[in-house]
DNA sequence: ATGCCCTAGCACCTAGGA
C-alpha cells in the first residue's frame, strides 16, 4: 500500500495538479493538507469519480485538512483532542489541523493526518500555541502507541528536525521550525518509540520537502524538509520504503511542499 | 535589515504562510 502525504497549499489553485498527480502517482491513500476551504467547497465528487473516498476537515481560506482513500475509510474523527478547557473550550479547535480514519485493507491502518501550527513569530501567543498543540499531540501518539495497533501519523509537521534538513540551517536559528523547543518536544513524541520513516530509509542532507517561492529557493535547492510520517512499531514493521517525491515541486504552479511517501507491506 | 512569492477572501488590499 502507498501512503502520502501532501501539503496541496489551497484546493482551489492546486485542484489540476492534484489531479495530474493522483493520475500519475496513484496513492492508495493521500493525506492533504492546507486544502484553505470549507467541507462544502472541497470537490468531493471529482476525487470519488477517479475512485477516492474523501473525508475532510476544512475551515474558511485557511488550514483544512482531507484524507483520500481508494480503500474504505471507518471511525472517522475531526480535531486533535484536548483543546484548551475550563471556560475557553474550543479556544485551541477552531483552526482545523487534524483528522484521523482507520484505512481497511488486508491490515487495518489507523491514519492520522496533521497541520501542525506554524509557530512564527517565536516568542509570542502563536508559538505558544505551536507547544501547546504539539503536548495535545504527544498525549494522542502515547494513546496510539498504547493501542499496539499499525498506526501512523503524517503531514506538515512545520518542524526541522535536524540541521542536515535544512539547506541553510543557520538561517532558521530563532525560527518557530528550528527552535530547541520545537524540536525537543518533536522529539520527545518519536521518543515514544515511534519511527521516523523517511529517517529510517535515507540518511545525508540535500533531502527537503518544501522550497519556499520567494528568492529562487526551488532552483538554488534552498530547502527544508517539514513533512514527515511518524510509525508505531506494528506500522514499521509493514515498512518497505520511505521517499520524497521532490519532482513535483518543478511542475506547473506547483505547490511549495511536495509529496512524502511510505509503501506499506499491507 | 527587508523583501522576494503565493493563496484566499464580503478581494483591487490584507492576513497568513515558513
Amino acid at each position: 500500500m502507498k501512503i502520502a502525504t501532501f501539503n496541496i497549499n489551497g484546493i482551489k489553485a492546486r485542484m489540476n495538479a492534484l489531479t495530474d498527480w493522483l493520475d500519475d502517482a496513484n496513492p492508495d491513500v493521500a493525506i492533504l493538507q492546507e486544502i484553505k476551504s470549507q467541507d462544502e467547497g472541497f470537490p468531493r465528487e471529482a476525487l470519488e469519480d477517479k475512485g477516492y473516498n474523501v473525508e475532510t476537515h476544512g475551515q474558511k481560506g485557511f488550514n483544512g485538512v482531507a484524507i483520500l482513500s481508494k480503500l474504505p475509510l471507518e471511525d472517522v474523527t475531526r480535531g486533535l483532542p484536548g483543546a484548551a478547557g475550563a471556560g475557553r473550550e474550543g479556544v485551541d479547535d477552531e483552526e482545523a489541523r487534524y483528522i484521523e480514519a482507520t484505512v481497511v485493507g488486508d491490515v487495518a491502518i489507523r491514519i492520522c493526518g496533521l497541520y501542525l501550527p506554524n509557530g512564527n513569530p517565536a516568542p509570542g501567543p502563536k508559538y505558544d500555541y505551536k507547544l501547546r498543540w504539539m503536548d495535545r499531540l504527544y498525549t494522542r501518539a502515547q494513546e496510539l502507541m498504547a493501542a499496539e495497533m499499525p498506526a501512523l501519523m503524517a503531514g506538515d509537521y512545520n518542524i526541522i528536525p535536524q540541521p542536515e534538513d535544512a539547506a541553510r540551517p543557520a538561517d532558521w536559528t530563532d525560527d518557530a521550525l528550528f527552535r530547541p523547543e520545537s524540536r525537543a518536544a518533536f522529539r520527545k513524541i518519536v521518543n515514544l518509540g515511534f519511527t521516523e520513516a523517511f529517517r529510517s530509509c535515507e540518511t545525508g542532507d540535500g533531502h527537503y520537502s518544501f522550497w519556499d517561492y520567494q528568492a529562487g529557493a526551488w532552483e538554488k535547492n534552498n530547502g527544508i524538509r517539514i513533512d514527515h510520517f511518524l510509525l508505531t512499531p506494528q506500522c514499521a514493521d509493514l515498512l518497505n520504503n520511505c521517499w520524497i517525491e521532490s519532482a513535483v515541486r518543478g511542475r506547473e504552479r506547483p505547490s511549495d511542499h511536495v509529496p512524502v511517501w511510505v509503501d506499506l507491506a499491507a
